[in-house]
DNA sequence: TGGATGATCGCA
DNA sequence: GCGATCATCCAG
């Protein structure tokens, strides 16, 4: 079953674990891809220090204030892209970021995309599954679906798998939080 | 272990 | 306007 704004319309430390397992599905007029979430992590709203939205909106974080169940897509470093989910009723923010995937289709394409590198780096990182699913800023605040031109969406799990919380990662203000969910 | 690389945002 | 900051990746 595909997953819409009322899974996402939920504390986003509540979505964040139930993303595990899930399957992303990624599709461009170049073809499809999807993978298996393994790793994500949760960022709060304007109490959050670590997050984009700590503060109140500004017009890159914007989308975070909105409604649940979109895309939110950054470019970070100078060189990279990070997707996440929009989380929390609209008006309140948050979001969860996928952190690392297993490939399942298109593997092909995502090993194009990424160049000269091993299967087991495709997709284990932020920067590194965005390259390998084609998704850049363009891509952010999309609607979860598929429409007749491809998109970004989400199968649920069929099965809880177990799942360890740990430290968020590349932080420096709250990163004694345990908000990092993968799958043990 | 550190260099690449540029959008974002707060402050002037 | 300007510059510090940054939810990263990869070569050596």
């Amino acid at each position: 079953m595909i997953l819409t704004a009322d899974f996402f319309a939920r504390p986003t430390l509540k979505v964040a674990p139930d993303l595990l397992g899930a399957t992303l599905f990624v599709q461009t007029d170049a073809g499809r891809c999807s993978g298996r979430i393994v790793e994500v992590e949760a960022y709060l709203g304007a109490e959050d220090p670590a997050s984009h939205a700590f503060g109140g909106p500004t017009p890159r974080s914007a989308v975070m204030f909105g409604p649940p169940g979109r895309t939110y897509v950054y470019f970070i470093y100078g060189m990279h892209h990070c997707l996440n989910f929009v989380t929390e009723p609209e008006g309140t923010a948050g979001a969860v970021l996928i952190r690392g995937i297993e490939p399942l289709e298109g593997m092909d394409l995502m090993r194009a995309r990424r160049g000269k590198f091993l299967d087991k780096d495709l997709c284990n990182g932020p920067g590194k599954l965005c390259q390998a699913l084609g998704i850049v800023r363009k891509c952010s605040g999309l609607t979860l679906g598929h429409g007749p031109d491809g998109g970004i969406w989400v199968l649920d799990r069929a099965e809880k798998p177990d799942i360890e919380a740990s430290r968020r990662i590349g932080i420096r203000k709250g990163e004694e939080l345990p908000y990092r969910f993968s799958i043990s």
